[in-house]
DNA sequence: TGACATTATTATCTCTCTAATACTAATTCG
DNA sequence: CGAATTAGTATTAGAGAGATAATAATGTCA
């Protein structure tokens, strides 16, 4: 089983990978992973490896994909990757490191291609899930909400059009606390509300097909 | 491994069994399972296990989660699901049979958990693969695709919107045929048509979140 | 201190997209 | 022929999205 952390890091999205002391460069960094153990659920295991490598635990997990099979001498093996998400600033262990997609290119080619699906699977859950809260800490200021989005979605967004449909779904309340950075007004300080309930009432988006 | 396979069929989703023989009652037809044999990737064996419980290729087929591990005494066992599809009027082999998913209850809980998450998996995945479309024949009417919208969906959707959306996206493209079914005006035959690219711009959607 | 730069937040306008309603078109049934 | 049925279109009012700009509150620096 591996698992790809992500978290975000001066306006890119990093990825958690652990040393392995290997001599070889491409194999000296890998994604987190281990096997399963005896009386452990795969979702036991998965949150286990991520703790190991992260010292704390993710603030999201979810299962991203699968391969295997195909080994002609042996017992076909498959392989589970889960997908993770760590909160701005969650630094990384002793041993441990966090790498800038940008740079992903050193990797070996398996760890690669599980990057590159757990970004996929990331990106497709982006609209369903709380993928970007999950990257921020408790409370957090508007911008900062946005630049996440913008980092998730790999375009930036208008910053009227973003707070008008974040307050109209009211996913967000205020809390009285403000928070000044180097230069400029302050800004307040939200915390994420999960939505009550849903409008359910849309039609359907063919433009996304293909 | 395990594999749903779905179609559509008097207006509900259905799903494919195969009778096992069994002698208890919930367990008399279960899905379509098999194990992943030698030189076979997994996408291989699902394919196969497909194959062979409907008698034909389905025309979608996905990864839709996996399952496992907590074994206290044995070797932890992995369970992988694959999620299919097969047009409407795709009949079923000798031994295997469609049950309307309102019917579901009968099945073994952990059969009836596998098609949950499939439905799951493949209701998140409507907007960014043409699932609709392969759940019909080649060529369809627009009438037609929308029912199959709508079975996904569970929800009714409006036909001038659903049209014009349609063609904004120029996603189908006409043929020169037209079908008369028993009463009503001939309805033109339409044919999936691949989108060459898509626009992105579009802001974000946290009505859906939750 | 006061002008200016910087960041946050809101307002207004325009354009597009959506959905409700109603309409036209073509066929079968009696 | 006329009613029923299904396919497809037109019109229109409202909601949503993006551009632009105005207002607000702070730090910087001469």
């Amino acid at each position: 089983m591996d698992v790809v952390l992500f978290t975000a890091r001066d306006g890119a999205l990093h990825v958690l990978l652990v040393a392995t002391g290997s001599p070889t460069p491409r194999d000296r960094w890998t994604l987190p992973s281990g096997a399963i153990r005896r009386g452990e659920s795969i979702d036991d295991t998965a949150l286990r490896i991520a703790r190991d490598a992260l010292g704390t635990a993710p603030t999201h997990l979810d299962q991203a994909g699968m391969r295997g099979g195909a080994r002609r001498t042996a017992q076909p093996v498959v392989t589970v990757a889960y997908s993770g998400l760590a909160p701005v600033g969650t630094p990384a262990r002793a041993g441990a490191a966090w790498l800038p997609l940008s740079e992903a290119g050193a990797l070996a080619i398996r760890d690669r291609d599980e990057i590159d699906r757990s970004i996929a699977a990331i990106r497709a859950r982006i609209d369903h899930q709380p993928i970007a809260f999950r990257l921020l800490p408790d409370v957090f200021t508007l911008s900062e909400l946005q630049a996440v989005y913008e980092i998730l979605l790999g375009r930036p967004l208008h910053k009227a059009s973003f707070r008008r449909s974040l307050h109209a779904a009211a996913i967000v309340e205020a809390t009285d606390e403000w928070r000044t950075e180097r230069r400029g007004r302050p800004a307040q300080l939200f915390r994420y509300a999960p939505p009550r309930r849903r409008r359910h009432r849309r039609g359907v988006r063919f433009d996304l097909l293909g």
